[in-house]
DNA sequence: GATCAGTAGTTGAACTCTCAAGTACGCCGG
DNA sequence: CCGGCGTACTTGAGAGTTCAACTACTGATC
């Protein structure tokens, strides 16, 4: 790569301002759903999947896929939401080496406690501070980031 | 806040780009530094404010406020980076309570070898995905969301 | 100069995430 | 029906972060 690319001046800033951007923002959410629902935002995200989900279960590999979380990540994380009761595992049926996760009624709870708390938090930190025209340009790019990291 | 205002579908849509870009964003970069200088994306912007400092050395306080941590956060962080000798401890003459980091040459070395990959990086998930008109909005939104964060 | 609230930093435990193995099962080709 | 390769997890150790003490010092007040 000899002497790379180096950012310009304004690229430099763009680039400062998306990180600091990032970390207030997950920053802020994290603490939220910690304070009032004792979940970080990840656990949040995968409780709203299982509740989304027909008979509110997934199969493991399925559910790291669709967050794209590691396998082992996954089993640590369900682990934890079983302590706490959000979450049942059952052994797949049909493959016994697999198993599903299942959200338990508690869970629901827990999430539908935390959802408003959770909404007034990203309209604070995100749509609060931008315009109609700039929150569909936000869309656009990070829709286009994201989508270019996938191949 | 009785009855939320629940995010419309088209909210819903961009906070989870949002959240996809991010954590691409971000993973991809953590992944790297720590393949290639064995840095947590952290530590590296930490070894990076005090490369740019006078005599590459700030007091802890002060450097925890510049990246937004906590004093615990950054004493463990220091630990760890005195440990590879990329840091060295200094008592503040003036305060017996305070201490500086400093830079050692070996750190200053890491990050000079880890710069260009880093920069290659940010490129490669950034903006090489966004015209120069996105990059001027990305700019302007995420200065606007961080500093809204900041009162 | 004794007191005492505030500041600077450290420490240890609990938690999450990653990475590398490990276990158990499914699905083949022979 | 039996190796052998791939899949679906689980496990354990290591590292980073947070939170709540805790130590040590400063600066202001009386």
């Amino acid at each position: 790569m000899a002497t790379a690319r180096w950012l310009t001046e304004d690229e430099q800033q763009t680039w400062r301002a998306f990180v600091r951007m990032t970390h207030t923002v997950m920053g802020s959410l994290d603490r939220q759903l910690q304070r009032d629902a004792g979940l970080p935002h990840g656990y949040y995200v995968l409780l709203v999947k299982l509740s989304e989900a027909p008979d509110r279960s997934i199969r493991m590999t399925e559910l790291a896929e669709t967050l794209s979380w590691s396998q082992s990540r996954m089993s640590h994380a369900v682990d934890r939401l079983v302590k706490d009761g959000h979450v049942v595992r059952m052994p797949c049926p049909t493959d016994r080496r697999g198993s599903f996760a299942i959200l338990t009624d508690a869970g629901f709870d827990t999430l539908q406690r935390a959802a408003p708390g959770h909404v007034d938090e990203v309209r604070r930190t995100m749509f609060d501070n931008l315009t109609p025209t700039e929150q569909r340009q936000l869309r656009r790019i990070a829709e286009r980031i994201a989508g270019a990291a996938e191949r």
